[in-house]
DNA sequence: GGACAATACGAGCGATCACTCGTATTTCAT
DNA sequence: ATGAAATACGAGTGATCGCTCGTATTGTCC
């Protein structure tokens, strides 16, 4: 049978040393993407970008697929903060001005770095990371509803909210 | 100095079987591009399924690039004929209704084979193609103004052509 | 039919890839 | 202090990459 490569991290860091090993293969790994794409990304590139010998890499991921996840998750994580606190500033101001402040916060954290966000999305359906941005998608989705009904002035329809995240995801 | 992959054709077929391979080659290319993608699209795969043996394969294309860049120039060439009889059947049309239709040939003429078209778009920069995409901008660019001179009724900027152009070729 | 160019072929080269594994070093509970 | 567990290391493996080059085949012209 065709294995798929394996995509989760291979085992959970305990000491704080390692912990800093895995921050740095993360971050040498969301670096090398930006910079050279997908394919350049060779582990042993990301291995030595993060000052790690290739052997320590796959101590913690199995594949160069399961680097990308990781980075996948950490970049959902923290779009997901982002969101969160958005929402939570904005929670009572109406609805006009909020959507407002929220679509210039959206733009704002795409700015932070585009071309990141860009290759990860092109990367999820290889790596079928698909359950954890389908939990960063539902999440932020419950969050913008409830703040949809807290001001159910103005509502026209509730499809708003996923085609405000599209036209964002795809700058 | 760092020598840049040459894009461009080592030489040109003059016998009728030499065509034939050029062309296979250059099919060939389009289809791995869509199937796998930029970087899977090694050249032993392409020359295999072209059905040709890899040694004929630099002796036309002195490289990856070059191969590539015969299949975006053989896309344009194809784009452009689309757009210019485009424009002549609408040409009679008033200015409404025309670009109705125009906009309905582009998106049909895009759904041909869109992920092609989003390929060879990311290769562009890499290949350095510029030239003949420029080339293939204006001359749309150029036809597309002289319909609007011939139709300067309602004529509120000059740009929403290119506006057009962004919008078909994002999809 | 013979000579010469055009075309086609594919084994193979060096580089790089994702990844393994045996070994050295550090941490920490005892 | 000590021994086991956790961590780090990097040379090495087989595969694949882009690409070269010597050779065989086909077409053209006299």
């Amino acid at each position: 049978m065709a294995r798929r490569p394996l995509t989760h991290p291979r085992k959970c860091a305990s000491q704080e040393r390692s912990r800093a090993t895995v921050d740095a293969l993360v971050e040498a790994t969301a670096r090398i993407l930006v910079s050279d794409g997908f394919d350049k990304a060779s582990t042993n590139r990301i291995a030595q970008a993060a000052g790690v010998s290739i052997g320590s890499l796959y101590q913690y991921y199995p594949s160069k697929e399961a680097l990308v996840v990781a980075v996948i998750d950490r970049h959902n994580r923290q779009l997901l903060t982002v969101v969160r606190s958005a929402l939570a500033e904005v929670a009572a101001l109406p609805l006009d001005q909020g959507v407002r402040a929220l679509v210039a916060a959206a733009v704002e954290a795409h700015r932070a770095d585009p071309k990141l966000h860009r290759v990860l999305a092109e990367q999820i359906p290889r790596t079928g990371a698909l359950e954890g941005v389908e939990a960063f998608n539902r999440e932020s989705y419950g969050l913008f509803r409830a703040y949809l009904e807290d001001h159910r002035d103005e509502v026209r329809a509730v499809d708003p909210d996923l085609a405000t995240f599209v036209c964002v995801t795809s700058i």
